[in-house]
DNA sequence: GTCTAACGTTAGCCACAACTGGCGGAAGAG
DNA sequence: CTCTTCCGCCAGTTGTGGCTAACGTTAGAC
């Protein structure tokens, strides 16, 4: 049985951070806000492309949008970079204290674990 | 070949975790060694994808292997996951503790910001 | 009203990533 | 030696993500 975990929210943020390109967008807007095109003058895609990674961005929660007129600005949102570095944690959550895991592993004849 | 010619960078974990399958495996050999066998068990995909996967997450220096006999031991490797947490700071550099940050947006006048 | 600027949206193309199936190599059992 | 198990590698197919180009929409200037 597959049901796997469902982790929608963890998943788009790691899907939206597994690109270099948008990585690099976070970074622009991460003190300050910047318009669409603005974001879209720092590289040599076409605006299009960018415009759709904002997309993806914003779906992953980790962009704010605020419209100036016929602008959009956009700033980073660092709650969900917070949120990530908790979901890396509960990645490891089976070995949180990493020094325990470590003298487990020395003696790892014992095991009681269901799978 | 000089050994390691390869160091796997930001990158490439964050590729690696990209995928919610891959952090299924690493989440299964976070805590104890497990045999290719074993861990392509625990999912209904064939077991060269899952041997696929693996190639993967051991690019990106997430997994330890150990052979043992014909069998392949796997084993995350818990140094990387701190090396992405310290990249996630990175990305985050300009405001690292949200606490502080929250007090700077209050006060965000104080920047060049003209609006 | 018209015109322009700043965006997002859609359709289509292309490259890559994930999958399946078949093959071959290495280690242990007989 | 053969036979089996365990596993990675190769070839081929399918799905998905990122790209461009053309179009639609909104807000302001005239």
């Amino acid at each position: 049985m597959t049901a796997a975990a469902r982790e929608p929210d963890t998943d788009d943020v790691f899907r939206a951070l597994a690109d270099p390109r948008r990585r690099q967008i976070l970074r622009l807007v991460a003190r300050e806000e910047l318009a669409a095109g603005e974001i879209a003058a720092a590289f040599d895609v076409t605006r299009t492309a960018v415009s759709q990674h904002l997309t993806v961005l914003r779906s992953a929660d980790l962009l704010t949008e605020r419209r100036d007129g016929t602008r959009r600005l956009y700033r980073a949102n660092p709650d969900r970079i917070a949120a990530l570095r908790t979901a890396l944690d509960e990645l490891w959550a089976s070995s949180l204290d990493l020094g325990r895991r470590l003298v487990e592993a020395e003696r790892d004849a014992g095991e009681g674990s269901t799978r």
